[in-house]
DNA sequence: GAGCGCATCAGGGTGACCCCTGAAAGGGGG
DNA sequence: CCCCCTTTCAGGGGTCACCCTGATGCGCTC
């Protein structure tokens, strides 16, 4: 726990040059300093044992290469033994890096930049992570919840049928199906239809259905 | 055209109160008064008579609703007479709203926020409309360009076969696309025989090449 | 052992998409 | 005027996804 009356030293990775002033002028307006404002993760990697940070604020960059630059960082931190705060920044609720960051141990944060609606919210969330707590945003794990929930539809899928619907989602025809699993074309079609029942598709007339859900239901997660 | 010796005055819109900070930030470092800063398109176009402004920053949120709010408000203020400089500051390069930026006349601007790696291309571009010049990211010119040099396959369809690829890239079958342009079966048939003929799509043996075919094209854009 | 879920197939049927040939009407240009 | 393009449609054939009703064997549980 940082000491209240010392301002909190804190450094930015950020490839955005808006965002970076924007985090910047909103820390500062809340008593911390900023002591570093870089535009990758690794460049703050560098410098952050010299600078004696408290804490770390990191942008996810998602879109659209450059995946989990961020969490990378974050990762390597914490591979180095430092154990500042750590509080990334991402523009969408993604379960996936919500659990990575969550693994990274206390005093790391996932906040989603659209929850920043007031400066406190980002200032407060620095500085829990820099004592040791855990910011994870309420959107995100509502989305962890609603994803168990969602994939309730999925888990009533037996075994063979969630390999016959890996391949459907990678386009194969039905007869690719059989082919790749040795299996008789009527063997994957009896599959193919009790996987439709369990997902609820059965019921669609128009014809291409299975590739438009298939994708839904790939887009959706 | 301003004063120089007057710093311009200028109002922001834009939903992320992170980005609205640091775009405040940098247009002041960069001698720019920003004399608004509001979450909304429309608190703007509120203000912008009484705060006698030279120039607007609007965020064009893209995701995933409010598709073109800074679109809007800028069509808004044109219909309402103000020739102010107006910059729309964006995620993506999309030729479309560039276009409808450019309509708008001069004294306008369309940068991606990734351009912006150093204030003065923010300064810049801002004291650009606000003398009425007009700002365009280099990339989504690029991506113009490169728009109608792709569209070449598009561009070789008929005027009936865009309509029928429209629908098709809606997800209607043939029938649907029938019924909806009031045409018989064969007919649609025949249109979608010679589009996939167009545009190379004819020799996949998968059946579900149309969806998937669609879908690509629709996620290359 | 009887029941149950699972995986494996078969036969038979419907509908959609797709390919080919062919054709008729209208417009525009050489 | 004739040719080319566009748009409109027909007939006929092939493939595939999808639906339904079954049937067999296997393992597990009560």
């Amino acid at each position: 726990m940082a000491d209240p009356t010392v301002p909190l030293r804190v450094g930015i990775a950020d490839d955005a040059l808006l965002l970076r002033e924007g985090i910047s002028k909103v820390l500062e307006g809340g008593g911390i300093e900023v002591v570093a404002s870089v535009g990758t993760g690794q460049e703050l990697l560098d410098v952050v044992d010299e600078l004696d940070l408290d804490a770390a604020v990191l942008d996810i960059r998602m879109p659209p290469s450059f995946r989990d630059e961020g969490i990378v960082a974050l990762e390597q931190m914490r591979a180095n033994g430092s154990t500042i705060g750590v509080l990334l920044l991402s523009m969408y609720a993604t379960p996936e890096y919500a659990l990575r960051v969550m693994g990274a141990g206390s005093g790391t944060g996932y906040l989603l930049k659209e929850r920043v609606s007031e400066p406190q919210t980002l200032v407060r969330a620095v500085e829990t992570v820099a004592s040791g707590g855990s910011v994870v945003d309420p959107e995100v794990v509502e989305q962890l919840v609603h994803r168990t929930r969602a994939d309730d539809p999925l888990s009533r899928l037996t075994e063979r049928e969630r390999s016959v619907l890996e391949l459907m989602a990678q386009g194969y025809s039905n007869g690719g199906i059989a082919q790749t699993l040795f299996l008789g074309l009527k063997t994957v079609e009896t599959h193919v239809r009790s996987i439709l029942q369990k997902l609820d598709l059965e019921e669609s007339p128009e014809h291409h259905r299975r590739v438009l859900a298939v994708l839904t239901l790939l887009g959706e997660r």
